[in-house]
DNA sequence: CGCGAATTCATACTTTCGGCCGATTGTATT
DNA sequence: AATACAATCGGCCGAAAGTATGAATTCGCG
């Protein structure tokens, strides 16, 4: 469905980009253009259309999640704190209100490693409660 | 430092790309190379090179600004679970990343109220831990 | 007024959390 | 090879959170 629907506007789009290729084609014979001008002038046409087709391939996914949960993850938050995978795994796990017994369970690694990765959340986000990191980070958008 | 790198990364590309594009107008002139033929490999060149960075910017940090939190507090929830007004103070604050002594002081109770409180409220919300009654509430649509 | 619900507090107890150490392993990077 | 960092684990200890129980108030409402 909508795989088609971005194949039939990609493909009119195509079409389109080629009527201005003759269109400036025609021009460059007729009013004896520079080559230069003329291929700066596809160079720019076609690296915006490249840019939009990998704008959309690219954010066609995270628009639909938006209007389902509008959220989506700031990696550059992410990285400007050093929060980890790990770590963020277990920050989403006390979102959702697990014990940490019960995420040591669920990543299958010893309430210990919870324990650490937790402590270094605390640190990164400055926080003193597992309720504190989580309002923190929702404040930060790096959770839902 | 990774904004930097981008640019020089984006940089030596453009210039790469505008080294084929000299040597390609070279092969032009000399070979009597088809202008379409020419301009067919400019376009997907370019293209290619637009996908790209169309791909970097988005995939690399994904920024979505779009959330009209329209929370509206639904009264009939807290009616139906029988929570009342205090007990939804505590909630608000615990929420906030309060704890308990600190919500004592800001309610001028005492911790054992707070924690009185605290235990209805995880009898109402059927939760065993104050992250869990947030995340409860919060499915409830009876906290932002 | 009197009844029930809400709010308050306390004491004793168990469980969980969090801080503060140190340690090992594996994986990149230099 | 050396350095850096992520991920893992453990022990100890005090603080915080949560459970159970009981009881004293205050407040709204019929």
């Amino acid at each position: 469905m909508t795989f088609k629907k971005s194949i039939i506007i990609y493909g009119l789009a195509m079409a389109l980009l080629m009527g201005l290729l003759k269109f400036f084609e025609y021009r460059f014979f007729v009013r004896d253009m520079t080559l230069e001008l003329y291929l700066g002038l596809v160079a720019v046409v076609f690296i915006a259309l490249g840019a939009w087709i990998g704008w959309r391939l690219t954010h066609k996914k995270t628009v639909t999640a938006v209007s389902i949960d509008s959220f989506s993850l700031d990696a550059d938050e992410l990285k400007r704190l050093g929060i980890t995978k790990r770590e963020y795994e277990v920050l989403e796990n006390i979102a959702l209100g697990l014990s940490n017994q019960e995420i040591a369970d669920k990543l299958f690694v010893s309430t210990s490693t919870i324990k650490t990765h937790l402590s270094s959340l605390f640190l990164k986000l400055d926080a003193r409660r597992r309720t504190q990191a989580i309002q923190k980070a929702k404040e930060l958008r790096i959770l839902p």
